[in-house]
DNA sequence: TCACCATGATAGGCTTCATCTATCATGAGC
DNA sequence: GCTCATGATAGATGAAGCCTATCATGGTGA
């Protein structure tokens, strides 16, 4: 909104306080009492209302004896002091509420092969250990998440990557395991292990931008991002084309139980390999505690997970 | 409205100033210009951000290079601080509408038997005079207009009696002439000047509280008050009676057009006498500018009347 | 009628705080 | 690596808010 003067030094002398004294005087209709409400001496509400008349030219009370009555131009003016101090107030009660850093929104962005997994294995931890926090989960791939990240549309994010730059900081929550996806009947499905580059033959992919693509290509030694022809846009995608026979693929551990739900045979790799979940957040972010609260939310839940994901298999 | 916390000491600090200098960091997320247009300099707009960020507990704003970006507790704030501020400025414009004495509203009390006949004469000559005062009549006898009055119902009265008590004041505006009233086949009617004291024999007079009744009964020698057994509640009624025959009685010269109107015969009283009316407000009354200019638009109306009115007849 | 009381206004001194200029710290860009 | 831009910090200064003490005034009661 456009207009508003800020500098209006001639009239700055107008104080918040001045308006509390004026509605307290208002309302006792006595300068005594007035100031023992608002906690001052009576000479200073007497010369603070006159300071604010003089400032408004305007006569605000009729001082008799007897009482202390408000001008018909006072009358006019209450309405909008009343509304002012209790802005105000409403602004200093939002506030408190808004002191304890573990209350308001926060805004968490989450990768796609890691928010439908993750999300609800912590929302209710979070909502019980953090009842004062809305967290908004805000999902998109990692790219999309540190610019959003770093424009302020995001306070903190859930990432499967290392991030560089000092204006973030980060903290790494948990292990995530990759495991072999298999088609029931594909060869591989009766070992027990299964070795990288066995699987890299008619390894399926997930589309550009995705860094599970990325990290999958690279376990299996396809680092040059040479992939299969079929680029997913969604794990889930990907599942079902296994699951279809199409071909392999590796599956981060908390994707395990839609996995198997699918009808694939998943298997632990001979080199054990995986990717680390961290939440990143600038580092001029004001609220860090809330974010590493959340993050040790998620840390307590997942603790132990790629030793119990492995085993599951 | 009870409920408003006048004694907040320790949150009092926070300054209307401040909530502009809050919205001006906001608008121009930074602070070199935004203390430009505050018209202070950056040391001090950085100051007091943080003392109020240390008020509110809150963290306001992120400070990079880049940019000072509003945290979301500031967005949720802001919106009350723009209230705040708003109905301040709203308050101020008032007030500047209400610094001109000769403008707003006057409660003008005014007594029935001049009411009616005074302000078709006066209103538009006040309209014109003062446009920006509204003056709104108020009608009813004298006693309660000054109730009334020193109640701070009303601003100021205009009354055909002297007021006694030194927290009024009052100025008187013009001589109303009175004069016999007659119905056209009486006695008198065919004398150039009626006797007073021949007006008394079938007087009739208005209900008591008036103080035209008082005031005839004491022109008639009559003081003691035994008027006739009819008492007309307001002055038409009487000159209504007094044309159907019933009897006599002195009216007002303001009224006398209306007496006329009713078929009544109007003479001049041998012993000239008449009333004074004046222009009555409360001492300590602030805006007695605006009350002596509407006694002065009345008095210039009125000038000469008593002469014209007398002339006339 | 006069002393007394209640109430708001005024005076003088003290303390706090908003403001300034000068300077520092830090990160971006050439 | 130097320079510029930007916000933070330090110390000095002046205004203003607050207090206690006192005055002025009008209503009240013996």
């Amino acid at each position: 909104m456009i207009g508003f003067i800020y500098h209006e030094r001639c009239l700055d002398p107008m104080n918040l306080r001045d308006l509390r004294y004026l509605l307290a005087v208002a309302e006792h209709q006595h300068f005594g009492r007035a100031a023992a409400a608002c906690g001052i001496s009576q000479p200073t509400l007497s010369v603070q209302i006159r300071k604010l008349e003089t400032l408004l030219g305007v006569a605000l009370f009729e001082r008799t004896r007897r009482a202390v009555v408000p001008t018909t131009a006072c009358e006019r003016l209450i309405g909008h002091v009343r509304a002012a101090v209790a802005e105000a107030d409403a602004m200093l009660a939002e506030a408190r509420t808004l002191r304890d850093p573990l209350a308001g929104r926060l805004r968490l962005g989450i990768i796609p092969t890691l928010a439908p997994y993750l999300l609800p294995l912590v929302f209710a931890p979070l909502r019980e250990a953090l009842p004062a926090l809305e967290v908004e989960p805000w999902e998109d791939q990692t790219a999309a998440l540190l610019e959003r990240l770093r424009a302020h549309d995001l306070d903190a994010a859930l990432l499967a990557t290392e991030v560089d730059g000092s204006d973030l900081a980060s903290r790494s929550l948990f292990a995530e395991p990759f495991l072999a996806a298999l088609p029931a009947e594909h060869p591989l499905a009766g070992r027990d292990v299964v070795a990288e580059t066995e699987l890299a033959r008619d390894i399926l992919v997930l589309a550009d931008g995705h860094c599970l693509r990325d990290q999958a290509l690279a376990v299996c030694g396809r680092g040059d991002g040479s992939g299969g022809t079929l680029r997913a846009a969604s794990l889930s995608t990907l599942l079902n084309m296994v699951a279809a026979g199409y071909g392999t693929t590796l599956v981060p551990g908390l994707a395990a139980g839609a996995a198997q739900d699918a009808g694939i045979v998943l298997r632990p790799l001979a080199v054990p390999a995986g990717r680390t979940v961290r939440i990143v957040w600038r580092a001029r972010f004001p609220r860090r505690a809330a974010v590493e609260a959340v993050g040790e939310v998620i840390a307590t839940r997942l603790r132990g997970f790629a030793e119990a994901g492995a085993r599951a298999v």
